[in-house]
DNA sequence: AAGGCCATGTAAGTAGTTACATGATTGA
DNA sequence: TCAATCATGTAACTACTTACATGGCCTT
């Protein structure tokens, strides 16, 4: 089945990861350290990554020859920037038009919501303040990123489709901190206080 | 460090899935099977876990002495139900009180939009499109479970607190609802034609 | 006794996390 | 020359997924 070294093709299936990097290096050729900073302020909003996660991912995208590295032969301690080949933008753009069902939600917040129903809600309401405080925090720093880059008015097509982006990360932040905010209430009312401590 | 058969404490440290067969068993003790229907139609809309999981993961809080089976040794293809212990109770309280950062969020469909500003357009419209049905479709859903189990005014506590889960999932879907239609209109716009494909 | 379904499980592989190791470069 | 920092990597582990195997029970 076409292992091991200098083999081709489709090694990358529908993984999210290797594409992930392969936007990020077309947008602009980077070693592997650069490129775990710009998940941390910009792709990884959506789509985080280790540094381990990153540079594996990287070897995989060279033995596939998606990528490869500019001017310097391999060795620790040294950096090594990588640029995107032909193959590796047409992997890319193949994968933009593939399908892929939506994942269900998995959050461990309402998980643990549904277990104090059963349990007793006692301690979860600085959770429920810890993760409003958390994602007031992030929904600051997409409006800080959507002044700064998408202020100004005509965009291009391209600017148009990370506007989109952003602002999925705008509206999920601010339904959270609407939820949590109507939570909160809800057990801090005067009637909620009744239901405290089932079982 | 204390492993293997008959150890006990903290094995499911800040893990969900145990936490989630928890609350499903005390909500009602059933077998690794009822678990698993039950998960895909309640539980598993914010977990969701496969029957191997299920499985894999009785075994493991049977061993730690959180759960333990109903009258039946243990054998191959015949039901064994199971109901939650005094610890395993506890351990749930505890971790409803734990506290855990929200996670990123992780989703591949923003991650094709990002690449489609940097390789073109192609083929993600019925993509959008799929994702707005399949959204639509769990809306439907949530909603036929509000109404058919918190129809009726005066919930008590713990109802107030199912429903807000429900609520969670919810808003959710009516954010994505929202969100792809207005990214598809962006998409058909007259003037978004222009920037169809870079590159 | 054959087929279908209920029920439990094994095996192998993928994806991500956590902890740690090591080399190169720079500035005090 | 020492410490800090930049940069790349290894190892071990946890969580989840996919495919398949096996036994028991019920119906025809």
């Amino acid at each position: 089945m076409c292992v091991g070294a200098g083999f081709r093709g489709r090694y990358v299936g529908t993984m999210s990861l290797p594409h992930a990097i392969l936007t990020a290096l077309l947008e602009k050729p980077s070693s592997g350290l650069e490129l775990t900073r710009r998940f941390d302020r910009s792709i990884g909003f959506f789509w985080s990554a280790t540094h381990q996660q990153i540079y594996r991912e990287l070897g995989k995208l060279e033995q596939a020859d998606l990528i490869h590295a500019l001017a310097q032969s391999p060795s620790r301690g040294r950096k090594r920037e990588y640029e995107v080949l032909p193959a590796g933008r047409a992997e890319l753009t193949a994968w933009v038009g593939a399908g892929q069902d939506p994942k269900p939600i998995r959050d461990a917040l309402l998980l643990r919501l549904r277990a104090a129903a059963v349990v007793g809600r006692d301690g979860l309401e600085p959770e429920l303040e810890r993760h409003l405080l958390a994602h007031r925090r992030q929904l600051a720093e997409y409006l800080t990123i959507e002044e700064r880059d998408f202020g100004a008015a005509d965009l291009g097509g391209e600017d148009r489709l990370r506007h989109l982006v952003l602002r999925a990360g705008i509206g999920l932040e601010t339904f959270w901190i609407e939820w949590l905010t109507e939570s909160l209430a809800e057990f801090r009312g005067p009637d909620a206080a009744a239901g405290a401590h089932p079982g």
